[in-house]
DNA sequence: TATTGTTATACTCTATAACTATA
DNA sequence: TATAGTTATAGAGTATAACAATA
């Protein structure tokens, strides 16, 4: 995957040179993403919710929030899912409008493969750091994204 | 935008750790972009397009192969882009066969503004560095990307 | 023959607006 | 009335296969 995106240019002083190398990153980083559900028949989205969801119950509102999409696109999204038996609706037991989304056996099973292969297919990235800058790299990401 | 994704798992010791924040850094970063482009009806891959042309003439499928897209999904991209008035087609000079993609005067001035904001709309995020941890993480991110 | 780009086709993703059912 | 979800609709993004033009 190349490595060209928006903020591939010449690399200014200040806070810019930081920010294209972090779009560069997030963009090889999807690209993996992006291969691994392709060769799975999912896109990022659907990645996405299994992940989500890997550990948690949520209602179609929700996960929509959670993805920042409008609920009508959950529709359509979890219909899929759902019908790969990836997912499964169910009804909310308390609020007789709402409609649980969970994840069926199957889309978990299928849920830890893929993040398996996430880790697999970025390890060589970060395999390029020696093991106390791994940890540095770590440590400053989780400082960002905790005031995120 | 939420944190969570594949990766927003109970974090592992080992390779795991590092690369769930740098899946969910990433997802930040790309909500990012994908908001400002979306604020000037621009997709991810038009926005990516536009930064890729800011400095550079590309045939079609240059500019497929730089986005990891088949040549056929170029030719609508481009159309809608240059129906915009964003980007310009002229047949190469060399090689009847080939299309060369350039950036028009108005592409280009959209870019420089697309750029500005997402510098803006990420400087919160790496602000919560102090200046020289923000040169720590732009060292051990461009590590990663000379060795991809 | 091989390569470049487009066209035809089919799905997925996405949002907006209108609707139904429940609260 | 307000909220949860679906449906209808429309447009963009994407890939595959077939094609025309050029090399």
């Amino acid at each position: 995957m190349p490595t060209s995106d928006p903020a591939d240019q010449p690399a200014v002083a200040g806070p810019a040179g930081l920010i294209d190398a972090l779009v560069q990153t997030s963009f090889v980083t999807m690209a993996s993403l992006n291969k691994i559900g392709a060769e799975h028949d999912l896109s990022l989205t659907q990645l996405r919710v299994l992940g989500i969801l890997r550990d948690r119950r949520l209602r179609m509102t929700e996960l929509a929030d959670y993805l920042g999409l409008d609920k009508s696109t959950m529709t359509g999204l979890v219909d899929r899912a759902e019908k790969r038996g990836l997912l499964e609706r169910v009804r909310n037991p308390t609020d007789g409008r709402a409609v649980d989304v969970r994840i069926s056996p199957a889309g978990a099973a299928l849920a830890e493969r893929l993040y398996a292969q996430v880790v697999a297919s970025l390890a060589p990235l970060t395999g390029a750091l020696s093991r106390a800058d791994q940890h540095r790299l770590r440590a400053l990401l989780e400082t960002m994204l905790d005031r995120h």
